[in-house]
DNA sequence: CATTCATATGAATATATGCTCACTTGTTGA
DNA sequence: TCAACAAGTGAGCATATATTCATATGAATG
């Protein structure tokens, strides 16, 4: 109905077309955008933070990570679930217990890279 | 430390108290867990993402992102404050409009991490 | 001035997300 | 076979968050 036109996108003057078109030209393809805000957005709540940290320090079973976090193991469970389907990390089953290691090594490199981020800002 | 026991944390017999302790003492601090866990937030959304790539590739007016993403202006302005507040881009106002830019350095780094993570995944 | 326009922002809404609770699964050992 | 227990999972709830809509602000221009 509208068409293309949209008031809210000040398609009047202010546009400039030549940097628009090439910066259109160079944007990411839709699935590398998707794909990067996935990884991040797992990378962005406190407690996938704090599990990933744990792991990086070594292998642990569900129950350990519970502890070290003082989480419920459930919540845990639901956490890894979503970092396992995300291949960030991998685990291994030892009779009743699951011991949850990294399986990325671009994980330690990105929470490398954000600490500095963390601890350079001022 | 932990308060009263909880029967979802698993306090039985599975706990490997070494281990446990060992990771514990190294930890992240709170605020660097919160820290990363906020940066990374920022990353992780698919609008965000496309207007940090989209300025990484040169300063952009508000109306210029607008059209690179196909987003209203009040969508992109609303998300370019959170990263003004986060200091992830800086604004230069010349008339009506306000241009935009990179303000920080890891953020470049931490998308080609991010990238590479992307397209190296299986 | 009054108008137009780029940008910003508050409120409302829709959707996503994290946790708890209850329950299931699968394994060990009595 | 049965009880105990680590781990996984679905439902439901509470909160967070992204977008839209309406409106405000402030700058250029007639």
């Amino acid at each position: 109905m509208n068409g293309p036109t949209n008031p809210d996108m000040c398609e009047k003057q202010c546009l400039h077309q030549d940097r628009v078109d090439r910066v259109r030209g160079d944007m990411l393809a839709d699935v590398a955008a998707e794909g990067l805000a996935e990884i991040f957005g797992l990378l962005g709540d406190r407690t996938r933070v704090r599990i990933l940290h744990a792991l990086s320090l070594g292998e642990l079973c569900v129950c350990d990570i519970s502890a070290v976090l003082g989480a419920t193991s459930s919540a845990v469970s639901h956490q890894l679930r979503l970092l396992r389907t995300a291949k960030l990390v991998r685990s291994r089953k030892q009779g009743k217990m699951v011991f949850y290691t990294l399986d990325d090594e671009h994980v330690r490199q990105l929470f490398a890279q954000g600490l500095e981020h963390v601890l350079e800002r001022r």
